[in-house]
DNA sequence: ATTAAAAACGAATAAGCGTTAGTTTTGTAA
DNA sequence: TTACAAAACTAACGCTTATTCGTTTTTAAT
């Protein structure tokens, strides 16, 4: 009847993804079917098989591409020589963009991970751990530099993913609160507090 | 063959319920049977239906339990005559407390919410929207007050809930970090930020 | 010991699940 | 136009799901 639009560049099995990211953000993994997922496609749930391996694929290429994403960009942050707390600055706003641009794959990668079965569940959690264990040690470096405040680190890093991380509610009051503000709001939120 | 066992002053209902929060929030609501959490109690599953309408009772219970005790403690608070600052610390140590004591609970509301079933759902968010309100309300008092930045009070109202909200962290870390330290760290954190 | 209510059981139901198989349609290149 | 591959279709598989039914066992009060 119908068949898989894909624009430009993108191949069926990244059109698939999108649309999957944004059911399993909606309903969560469990609770989506890939009959529902095919009628959002316009197409037969047999169909789909000619491009993906399996349901379960879908949330392997959603939640490793998002932790790939974030894996990258704080391996290239390690190269540049900037301060400590610029590089916390920095790390913040690609949390923001990063949720902004691609909300329903980051907030899968979040949330449903735990769906993912072995070894993939494992691998994932291993890059997570990786990530927070970086920013663990920048903000160590930063107490040993004495920029940041000598308090526990793991809490620290701890309290900045968590806070990132819950930007969902973002999506919510989008109408309300310009990007521009929400940034330098969050950013001088975590790094010098709230009170004047 | 075997039955339902109940510590004292505890109902069947609410010893199932406890039950089913611990198994939704590892393995997510809709992922969790009723035959693996009547496994888990020790009795068949019909037999569970002697004591619950439905499998999203047990969520329905879980969710504003929780929920109410969240907005009994900052109406309390609202009655209480101090500084607007120490309100905010008051409230993000109930958060903290409250994730370490009830953790299966807490972490289902905040993550599985979304499988309430109307009119559930919308009664669960209108909750949850009168809570974010009263803090955002108090947060502005303290701007006027002059004690709190003049940032976004919405912003920071999220930001302070996302970040107590991750507090699932913690669950993986009980044995380095203590619960003073946590405290401290994440209260001085959100409220007097990390920078020296 | 008798009775009634509470709570367990096993079996069954209907619906939905991911996935596969076989077949037909569509798109593309010779 | 023919031929081949890609991608769609329908139908079905085997399995799991929440829940209900009718029955039996257990518990507690008389």
């Amino acid at each position: 009847m119908s068949k898989i639009i894909s624009v430009q560049n993108e191949s069926k099995k990244e059109t698939i993804s999108k649309n999957a990211a944004k059911l399993f953000r909606k309903k969560g993994f469990s609770a989506t079917s890939m009959r529902e997922l095919a009628v959002d496609i316009g197409v037969e749930a047999s169909s789909l098989y000619n491009h993906i391996g399996s349901k379960s694929e879908l949330l392997q290429i959603i939640c490793f591409k998002v932790a790939n994403d974030f894996i990258n960009q704080i391996n290239e942050l390690e190269q540049v020589e900037i301060e400590v707390t610029s590089k916390l600055e920095k790390i913040i706003r690609f949390h923001i963009h990063k949720m902004l641009e691609d909300y329903d794959m980051v907030y899968v990668a979040n949330h449903e991970w735990k769906h993912l079965q072995e070894p993939f569940l494992k691998n994932f959690l291993n890059q997570r751990k990786l990530y927070e264990n970086k920013l663990i040690e920048l903000i160590k470096i930063g107490i040993s530099e004495k920029s940041i405040k000598k308090l526990n680190p793991q809490v620290l890093a701890f309290t900045i993913l968590s806070a990132v991380r819950g930007l969902e509610f973002w999506q919510q009051h989008k109408k309300n609160i310009d990007i521009a503000e929400l940034e330098k709001t969050m950013v001088s939120q975590l790094l010098t507090g709230i009170i004047k």
